[in-house]
DNA sequence: TCTTTGCGCGAACGAACGTTCGTGTACTTG
DNA sequence: CAAGTACACGAACGTTCGTTCGCGCAAAGA
């Protein structure tokens, strides 16, 4: 449960991506949230619009903060291989400061309905494009090994997929020691 | 749909994998499985005994698939490090080959009933200190830099999962960019 | 030929689902 | 004090779920 002042609006959203996160969208029930936010089922509907909706929302809230992230590094003034490492890093916190959230985010986004489905296809796509697009000029600039830029970035974005779901017992892993695994053997030098 | 000679039971199973690989277990209804194969829901119970079991042998299908590897890469007569890159090797192998099926147990475990979900988290446990062994092993050989070893087989794992994630459609990576991609900056020389 | 077996089927079951609606109540505002 | 707003609630809705049961038919075995 969720402690301190917190408007109830807002405890549905992060207790809906707890449960979202650990029984998956279609397994977790309306009347699993409620009890959890000692609510009778129909109250949650003074508060949200639908079960479909509290995905959305936190589909798009993530969507979203990867887009500004991509915009920001864009703006940086850097090498592209070193955009590439700034992007990892912020990946790697983004990870462990919100797993509940980037559970969902990662794994449930296929449960979104037709149209939401559509956009966030296509606000994905745009992101992994930007990406692809600094791998490949890393390479060219001879700061990154040359390798098939769409094979580097599924790889590296793979290999990050185990982060949200540490347990919160579990020691977070070091930053450093993490970019060091991905990265030292994709620079050239 | 599938084509030639094949027992019910075994489309039935193999449908099972594709539809739970699309859907999810959770969203995947039995009726849906039975418009695939252009059955009514109640004959689906002539072949199979539940739902909950058709999942429960898709996952230790492939739960002792790894493992038979694991044995068989144990007994081989190989450095740590040659161990860990033959896993690899397998592990891109049987996640293109078996691309649903392993989508189910990569994804769908979690929704295994009690006993055999302990079952099945048990027998993972086995498989990643064995991994993890060998991970140790060659670092202490000196072929691998020195590096958490829980951290690298996470790593290494997870950066495999978008393989089974494929669409058909999509141009299948080679295995050796895959393994020098991952293996690369692990190695110490 | 008679009997058994395998299997596809329609109908139906109880349970669980997301959601709506009208009501009661406790605050806030004028 | 009166009016309005916010919100928790019980009851109920229509739907979908996994599954069971008994029936009928066709192929196989004696």
């Amino acid at each position: 449960m969720i402690d301190g002042f917190m408007l109830t609006k807002e405890k549905i959203y992060i207790e809906a991506a707890r449960l979202f996160q650990e029984k998956g969208y279609a397994a977790a029930s309306m009347r699993d949230l409620a009890d959890r936010l000692e609510l009778r089922p129909s109250s949650l509907y003074s508060h949200i619009r639908s079960k479909e909706n509290l995905l959305e929302k936190i589909c798009f809230e993530n969507a979203e903060r990867y887009g500004a992230l991509m915009q920001e590094c864009l703006a940086l003034e850097l090498t592209a291989a070193a955009k590439v490492e700034y992007l990892l890093r912020q990946h790697i916190r983004i990870a462990l400061k919100h797993p509940t959230s980037i559970t969902v985010f990662n794994d449930e986004w296929r449960h979104l309905p037709p149209v939401s489905l559509k956009r966030f296809i296509g606000m994905r796509k745009v992101y992994e494009e930007n990406f692809c697009t600094l791998l490949s000029q890393a390479m060219q600039e001879g700061h990154f090994r040359s390798f098939d830029p769409l094979l580097v970035l599924n790889t590296l974005l793979s290999s990050l997929l185990w982060l949200h779901r540490l347990d919160a017992r579990a020691t977070l892993p070091k930053e450093d020691a993490v970019i060091d695994l991905l990265l030292y053997g994709l620079r050239s030098t």
